[in-house]
RNA sequence: GCGCCCUUAGCUCAGCUGGAUAGAGCGUCUGGCUACGGACCAGAAGGCCGGGGGUUCGAAUCCCUCAGGGCGUACCA
């Protein structure tokens, strides 16, 4: 919880209106509405660990160049008894504030004390919130994308996490629907095929055509033989779409453990179906006026839902009419509901019945057209999805083998599925680099992932971490163990690299925020990179074993905080933090 | 056609709510341990931030426009 950069932030803050505000009062500086001093890290640290843009910002209002309002701040600031050692002014009118050893000193006791805990937050408590991943149909093996979404959805719902948020991680099952027909249709075809021959039975236009079908109807077919050859087509459809998921799914399962995912809740289309649920859902849409019926279906208003929560938006209305919102089906002609009537409802039940405050979902981006049209009708259900609802869309994986694109996997001649790229690459390695911001196009190089060098950047981050342990088993041999805090002289850890290790320490802290803030938590990677080299760095300049005995010990206590560090990021992202390699 | 996303070093990418000389890693080149793990470290070269306009003290960042790439526009899921 102790956050010692913003900590930082908020002092300097303070400190830049308090001067002003002396300077006003004593006529230094003319009076003037100024509500904050904003306070930021500069990019290059030699001006300093922040800076205030407050002189530049206010120029305006106060009549005065920014030099001579930051020098009128400095004149009436006193940095004792601050987290600062001093204050000079730069460039066209940055006022820079440089950290003493005693904001230092708090970075590690903040280490210690909280240990695993570190660099959590509480930016998120109290809320409640779904994060809604992979969900991949049960109806044949994850792919690619699955890939990458279920690094994202898991990290994304630990870093909520550690901002305090109470997590779900939700898996929807589609397990209804057109595409479970499909799948019964085709298992079935496969079924009888192998009865009465391929010639035979025409295998359905529309099937599934991979080998995992045949895989499933000669499974059955070797268990249970050709008792369902002569029974109704309803009731054998029904046996072998049930018998093909309760294949699929536990595979599915078994695939996502290995790749550590562990679900809170798997959440099946089925049940909203047969609950009535989803009608009842269209009712209430449809109470609330915003359905019609045309040639035999249902239709929800999407376009009239749309073009008013544009318009509230901002957007004008001629570009809003350029458009050409569509309305959508709820059910069909046939009678059956859509795949968007139970998506609805599914949703609903995430506000309504189950209280989350905030749903993401993560999805492919060519699911975008989709996310307007699901808030919207949550919208129209009172639910306002709008703002609670979030989609994160990812765009899709170009996998790479040593730089040549690769569509099919070698083994198997089809897409690659989540279990081939498990086969061929370590499970951490994939989830370092599928934790990569969502929305840009990514190369995924196999032969990279693989490569134990350091082009790998999780050898180098991983290395850090075990070099770290290896030092601590050293030391520990000759008897030399970490001390307390308290026991160090912070003034013995003043050199560069020390410093930039503990700020980087602080700043771990700032990520998590930002990740969850921003949906993103590939800043972790960042994160953990520069953690990784500024301890490197410091290692070299510093020795630590036959140093003086308070240097030593100094140097040991702030190896051991950098160890905890890197464990606590690297367990964020789902990586194993190795103590040897 | 219309809409959404993307474009920064040779490659993969950072750059948070506009701030100082645009940063890392890899690759390339040059150096560095008889001492705690050389899977490391130091240094160098490498850029009209896709093009062009605008907004302001100040733009990679905000607005407009053009170009290139990806995706979408179903009684599919």
């Amino acid at each position: 919880m102790i956050n010692m950069i913003q900590n930082a932030k908020d002092q300097a803050a303070c400190l830049a209106m308090a001067a002003y505000r002396a300077a006003a009062a004593d006529g230094t500086l003319p009076q003037a509405e100024v509500r904050t001093a904003p306070v930021e890290i500069p990019k290059d640290t030699a001006n300093g660990d922040f800076t205030t843009t407050f002189a530049l910002a206010a120029a305006k209002a106060l009549g005065r160049s920014p030099r001579d309002i930051a020098q009128a701040l400095l004149d009436h600031m006193d940095l004792s008894g601050t987290y600062f050692a001093s204050a000079e002014i730069a460039g066209p009118g940055f006022l820079n504030f440089r950290l003493g050893l005693d904001w230092y000193g708090a970075v590690c006791a903040a280490v210690e004390s909280e240990g695993a805990d570190y660099g959590t937050n509480d930016s998120l408590k109290g809320q409640k919130i779904m994060v809604e991943f992979v969900s991949a149909n049960p109806t044949g093996p994850m792919h690619m994308g699955n890939a990458r979404g279920g690094v994202l959805g898991d990290t994304l719902a630990a870093v909520l996490a550690a901002s305090g948020a109470e997590v779900t991680r939700e898996f929807y099952v589609n397990d209804a629907g057109h595409q479970i027909d499909k799948f019964a249709h085709s298992i079935e075809a496969r079924y009888l095929q192998l009865i009465r021959g391929e010639d035979a039975v025409p295998f359905p236009e529309d099937g599934y055509q991979g080998e995992d079908i045949r895989d499933l109807a000669r499974a059955y077919y070797e268990r249970n033989g050709d008792k369902l050859a002569d029974a109704p087509e309803a009731e054998r459809q029904e046996t072998l779409a049930q018998y093909g998921l309760s294949v699929n799914l536990p595979k599915m399962k078994s695939d996502l453990r290995r790749y550590k995912i562990e679900y809170d809740n798997w959440f099946y289309e089925s049940t909203l179906h047969e609950s009535g649920y989803v009608a009842e859902t269209v009712q209430l849409l449809a109470d609330r006026g915003w359905t019609y019926e045309k040639d035999g279906a249902l239709w929800l208003k999407t376009a009239d839902i749309l073009r008013e929560n544009l318009l509230k938006a901002g957007k004008r209305e001629k570009d809003v009419e350029k458009l050409d919102l569509k309305d959508d089906v709820l059910r069909r002609a046939n009678g059956f509901y859509t795949y968007f009537a139970a998506d609805i409802a599914y949703h609903r039940n995430k506000f309504a019945v189950r209280g989350f405050d905030r749903v993401i979902n993560i999805w492919g981006a060519d699911h975008h057209g989709h996310v307007a049209r699901l808030k919207g009708a949550l919208d129209a259900l009172g639910l306002n999805g709008t703002e609670r609802l979030d989609i994160v869309l990812m765009q899709l994986v170009k996998l790479l083998r040593d730089g040549d694109v690769v569509r099919m996997s070698k083994r198997t001649g089809k897409a690659i599925s989540l279990s081939d790229l498990l086969d061929e690459i370590p499970v951490d390695a994939a989830r370092w680099f599928f934790n990569a911001k969502p929305d840009t196009q990514m190369d995924f190089d196999l032969g990279l992932a693989v490569r134990e060098d350091s082009e790998n950047p999780i050898y180098y981050v991983e290395y850090a971490h075990a070099r770290i342990c290896s030092l601590l088993r050293a030391m520990r041999e000759e008897g030399a163990t970490v001390p307390a805090q308290a026991d160090v002289d912070m003034s013995l850890l003043s050199g560069e690299t020390e410093r930039a290790l503990m700020k980087q320490m602080a700043q771990f802290c700032e990520e998590i925020k930002l990740s969850a803030r921003s949906y993103d938590p590939s800043h972790i990677n960042r994160c953990l990179q520069d953690l990784a080299g500024c301890f490197h760095r410091f290692y070299t300049a510093c020795r630590i074993k036959g140093e003086a005995p308070e240097v030593q010990a100094a140097r040991l206590k702030l190896a051991d905080d950098a160890r905890v560090v890197l464990r606590n990021g690297l367990k964020l992202i789902g990586v194993d933090a190795p103590e040897k390699m």
